[in-house]
DNA sequence: GGGGTGTTTGACATTGATGTCAAACATGGC
DNA sequence: GCCATGTTTGACATCAATGTCAAACACCCC
């Protein structure tokens, strides 16, 4: 193979992901991106389909950066033997990859997986079910936790593992966007926090 | 005064709204806007400033119609005498106006305060000044409830109405992702539901 | 009903983004 | 070293959005 393309893909990705993290789908320009990975825009066009194909690229990047530290803490918090077993352990290291995330100051404020989801959800269905695919992944993730907790007794008779994920992906998800709205991570925290006291033995069970 | 407007006021903002909650604010053009108002696009230049204006007069319009039957369930959720003192009820009103909105067939998914957020956050600082004022009101509605339940004795000690607000706050917010990611219901009425749970007496009172 | 005030309208110039293309270029295989 | 293959580059035409403006217009007050 000769002319080799002079560019590192996933250096490539990793900026571009930046502009779109920052400014958003609609505002960042091919140009933009160009600018960003030190290419000319033509370049671009040649080696990727358009700003859409670049998107779904980055989100893919993205789940795979961010999403598999978050997933990896999920599953493993503290590198104990079976961290799965204490389910408050794996669902606060999911919340708190989170929260180390956002503490990034490289990094814009907020979650590109929410952004997409709700910039997109009424106009581009191809990168919304992306967003919808990797949201999905993470519930799963979170379901089996809990599925697997439930089955150990870790967690209280009643619960519904599927329910409980949700809530967690959602309170995540809201993280995302506090963090974005206030720009500090102080009521990120404190919704972290709190969730967690749903966790905790003392709390009721009933679920409805 | 002569030569008096043709044109509707808070219905032209209706409107407006409606499609930039629909599209979100970069991908609407002013065409957009003046197509859905029934107007000129020469008109909305007159009488507004530009986009950003409409959307800065959009956002208060539906702090004003969402977030005001929004505030008005969680200050009285069922025309109780004095229902702030029920902490619950209050608060599952705040979440089930939230769901019966969402619930709404001729209403986008998601939230047009989230959206903008997330948006802007990155770039146009003035819309997300706005909603940051937005959240922080609705903070505070929720947190002035949680005070005063507390006074009356209707939460366990130790709760800390502040964290407790913010908690809320982002329930509401992840409700909306989850809302405009997955297009029903079902995942919402999930967080929701177990959020409440957190209220609950048998519920832990520990909240540092 | 005439005059003045403010609105509507369509057109205009300007700007910026898009996507394409041919030519120049680099690289690896022979 | 030379050729073939694929990449980079800058330029180009096209398209769409913006913001402005002067003229036409509608309305109210006198």
């Amino acid at each position: 193979m000769a002319g080799a393309r002079k560019f590192d893909e996933t250096a490539l990705l990793d900026a571009v992901l930046q502009v779109f993290w920052q400014q958003g789908y609609q505002a960042t320009t091919m140009a933009d991106l160009a600018a960003a990975a030190g290419v000319q825009r033509g370049s671009l066009y040649h080696a990727y389909g358009g700003k859409e194909d670049l998107l779904l690229r980055a989100l893919d990047r993205y789940a795979e950066r961010q999403g598999g530290a978050v997933l990896a803490a999920l599953a493993d918090p503290d590198q104990r033997p079976d961290p799965r077993s204490d389910p408050r352990r794996a669902i606060a290291g999911f919340l708190d990859a989170h929260l180390r995330r956002m503490a990034d100051p490289d990094t814009p404020a907020g979650c590109l997986m929410c952004q997409t989801a709700l910039e997109c959800g009424g106009r581009d269905p191809i990168p919304a079910e992306r967003v919808r695919h990797h949201f999905l992944r993470t519930e799963g993730a979170l379901r089996a936790v809990l599925e697997r907790a439930r089955q150990d007794g870790a967690l209280p008779a009643g619960i519904e593992p599927q329910a409980l994920a949700r809530f967690y992906l959602g309170v995540s998800r809201g993280m995302a966007v506090l963090h974005r709205a206030y720009g500090d991570l102080d009521a990120v925290r404190d919704l972290a926090r709190e969730s967690l006291r749903l966790l905790e033995p003392s709390s009721s069970a009933r679920t409805a």
